[in-house]
DNA sequence: CTGTCTTATGTAAACCTTTCCCCTCAGTTC
DNA sequence: GAACTGAGGGGAAAGGTTTACATAAGACAG
């Protein structure tokens, strides 16, 4: 493959200046900086990304540590940030993270042995100790899903206990009393920071949310499914459930369907986050609006304006409340239909 | 941050022993060995990923170009190669081509930029010429989903032609005869072979497929949902619906369902991929299943093969053939209960 | 015509690794 | 004891680019 030095013979110019011609440098006379183009054109060449980075000490590629490409959450989270990096010409280095601690920790690694000094990274595995001494290390370091302290205005995250308080108050007003929980067996902030909210609104109206009523089950659609069947099983009754996440709530909406419970009729439904799923399941649901691609494109662009050195309002933190979307999964018991 | 320099430096040798301890080289001494690596752990040191690619002119990246992440069949794509890279230690450089021309060629460029020396393309807006161009220049080149005779041995791909066969083949099995098409309004190969296939089989029985059967809209649940309301508009009368994917199906679906049309009683319908969305909608989808992670990581395994050097039995092909997966949405009308 | 600016261009160092080739030294072999 | 062997290790070039600094040529004022 042709390099700056094999244009430089052909045009019979200096290293120098046909590396300002490509940077779109100043000081080149327009007779010559024509002339380098159309030899570089010639002659197909294309400036070596990894020589480039080495001697600037600058990746112009913006690194990507999600949990599991899969989960269609996480493929919108993706895709936010696609969309950033394809209008800053910047490449993406993408690693899948697993939640695991190793896979977090490899992932970070690699994109730093890349010398990548932007990156958005979505860790649930690792400590708050570990991320901020990444942060230091990595100036353009930001956080999404998740609110460290130390590194607050480097962190894009959404308000799950404001959230849980939303699905509960929701349910509330719509004249339900007797809840349950279909939760995530996974113990990381999101389902504990969800669930104290729920708890913190119920108790507001004096209802109390015994454990039996608590369901913790993968969450996906298997999950929803299983933990619902739990629940069916253990013969408590309810009128409302409240679901981690839009998987989980589809799984326990089968579920019941399969025993010939209607929704929203006999139960009302809520999910969260709001992902394609949750337009497409019959009755559609209600559930809390997760503003994901906003957030990944917000953090992003934070990500690259830190790594430029940029000093982003510092006073201004990225916190992001999740909204209702009111479908057909809830229904109104005063008023006695779905809203 | 530290550099191989510093090792050497603080260890007391020499550059080149110190890449000889992080390369597992022959020719260094046990004491030595250890006493660099410890020298490595406690500077933190990481070894610069570009300087590497540099010198040996090898990447250690894998370049994947997709059309569009939040698409699940392309995040199941971007799953099975990830877990390729994972288990070969190989960082994914990631891009979205959009299915447009100046996005694929670009993100091809950017690849290509970072010496990137394999990679995995899904591409339909290219033409033949420029991707057989470019697996000229790249070792590793793969192209997944799509079939180029001249570049046959690197070509992961899916048999649509036969898989629009078996849609028509089961149900005219279950005994149907008036069917609807719902089709992509993106002319590209995926949606001409799978209609042709639709049409070879219905031929066979003395069926015709009339262009007014058949909907060409986008390839999403909102795409299927249009296409079935014009159809439905046009006043035909059908009993089976063959969708171009499973998000037209199901959107298709969504809306007999809303014009209180029984699936499947009094219309069967039949969707393509199986991906998860199959699974979640009521009732669930009769398919035909894609086995796209198998095939993105047999395309990376490829790419990673070629890329170093290795030439897989070139006697080989690597089409593959979707299998039918019967579920709720389809009935038989002979018998009069859903297969 | 000399001196001073500008503008266009060239030179060379630096970025961090890998690797080829050379050197040293201790142990073997005859 | 000379010649050889092999292991451990070092020196230096190379890989492609950017950029600080140097240089050359012309323009222009005095």
């Amino acid at each position: 493959m042709a390099t700056i030095k094999d244009i430089a013979d052909v045009a019979g110019v200096s290293l120098a200046t046909v590396s300002r011609v490509i940077n779109n440098g100043p000081k080149v006379g327009d007779a010559t900086r024509e002339r380098v183009k159309k030899v570089m054109e010639e002659l197909g060449y294309r400036p070596n990304a990894n020589a480039r980075a080495l001697v600037t000490r600058k990746s112009a590629s913006l690194g990507v540590v999600i949990a599991e490409l899969l989960d269609p959450f996480f493929a919108t989270l993706a895709h936010g940030i696609d969309a950033v990096a394809r209008r800053q010409n910047v490449q993406i280095l993408m690693s899948a993270g697993s939640i695991e601690k190793q896979t977090e920790l490899k992932a970070i690694d690699t994109l730093l042995q890349h010398r990548c000094e932007a990156m958005v990274v979505h860790s649930k595995a690792l400590d708050d100790k570990t991320l901020v001494e990444f942060a230091a290390q990595v100036p353009g370091f930001v956080l999404i899903n998740r609110y460290i302290e130390d590194i607050g205005h480097r962190c894009v995250w959404l308000d799950n206990v404001a959230g849980g308080q939303t699905m509960a108050r929701h349910m509330l007003s719509q004249g339900h009393k007797k809840f349950v929980v279909v939760s995530s067996k996974y113990q990381i902030d999101d389902p504990i920071q969800r669930l104290s909210g729920i708890r913190k609104e119920l108790a507001l109206s004096d209802i109390e949310l015994p454990e039996s009523h608590i369901e913790f089950s993968t969450p996906d659609q298997e999950g929803g499914e299983i933990a619902m069947r739990n629940l069916l099983a253990r013969g408590i009754e309810f009128t409302a459930v409240l679901a981690y996440n839009d998987a989980m709530a589809s799984g326990a909406m089968t579920l019941l369907q399969d025993h010939d419970v209607n929704v929203p009729t006999d139960v009302s439904i809520i999910g969260y986050d709001d992902v394609l799923l949750a337009k497409y399941c019959r009755p559609k649901l209600t559930t809390l609006h997760y503003p994901v691609e906003m957030m990944a494109t917000k953090a992003a662009d934070l990500a690259l304006a830190y790594a430029r050195g940029d000093v982003p309002d510092p006073s201004v933190t990225y916190k992001y409340t999740p909204t209702l979307v009111k479908r057909d999964s809830v229904m109104n018991r005063h008023a006695g239909q779905s809203t």
